[in-house]
DNA sequence: ACGGTTCGCTTTGCGATGCAAAGTAGAGCC
DNA sequence: GGCTCTACTTTGCATCGCAAAGCGAACCGT
């Protein structure tokens, strides 16, 4: 039993916990991306539009990212049509910008380790 | 009618198509970092460690990544203990290659709109 | 003024998926 | 011969993403 107590200083290296599973999703990166790209916020439809997402979906995303207060919705009303107006919260900031230094640090140990020879950037030759 | 015919030129900006499904998952990701950073190959319980899964978390991954080509399992025997060795492959080596460079491309969109203000990496032109 | 259509969004249903706990198999001790 | 440890696999559940259907309020033509 003594063998197994020796932790290697290497555990974990790859885990990245800082990976949070509400934000690492393909759909939801692509609204907390967008979000943070306009920070007077987007409505619904053309957040649908930039991420490409089938209304049902979007939908159901805002809401979990509601839920876990990375997103205000402001539900209006705008020349007489609802409007939800969808917006990053200072805290969504906040644990978006901390999930990109991991996504960084994923970037990096991958392209490290790829080898400076096969640059990502620039295609294999 | 007209009017939805208008593609604008933003759609699907932020959609992130690149981000393949079976790469982008927390657990798979760290293993095949794991593995780009160590060409030579795993050994099951090294994998693991490095990735901080439980044994059916890593085994259940692995299959899935098996079976999207991505790496292959050489199940063996060293010193008379089975022991499963993991290589990405080529074609899985190139396919996380792509997708890094779309998790890139995140990154440096988020980057840029959280403003050079805003630490990150800081190191924006 | 009222039927139909469109817009904006929500809900529902289902298939896929991640995860943990339990299970299997063989090697090494006692 | 049993006990245990390592090395995995399988099973079961609960969650989740996704698409199709639903819903209601405006607007439009007649």
């Amino acid at each position: 039993m003594a063998r197994s107590d020796a932790p290697d200083r290497d555990d974990g290296r790859f885990s990245y916990e800082g990976l949070d599973r509400v934000i690492h999703e393909k759909a939801r990166l692509s609204v907390l991306t967008s979000l943070v790209a306009h920070p007077k916020g987007l409505a619904f439809p053309d957040l649908k539009r930039l991420c490409n997402l089938t209304d049902g979906n979007l939908s159901r995303h805002l809401a979990v990212l509601q839920e876990a207060d990375l997103v205000s919705l402001e539900k209006g009303q705008v020349q007489n049509r609802p409007q939800t107006l969808c917006r990053l919260t200072p805290a969504g900031r906040g644990r978006f910008l901390e999930y990109l230094t991991v996504l960084e640090q994923v970037v990096r140990d991958a392209a490290r380790a790829a080898g400076p020879a096969s640059d990502l950037a620039t295609k294999t030759a």
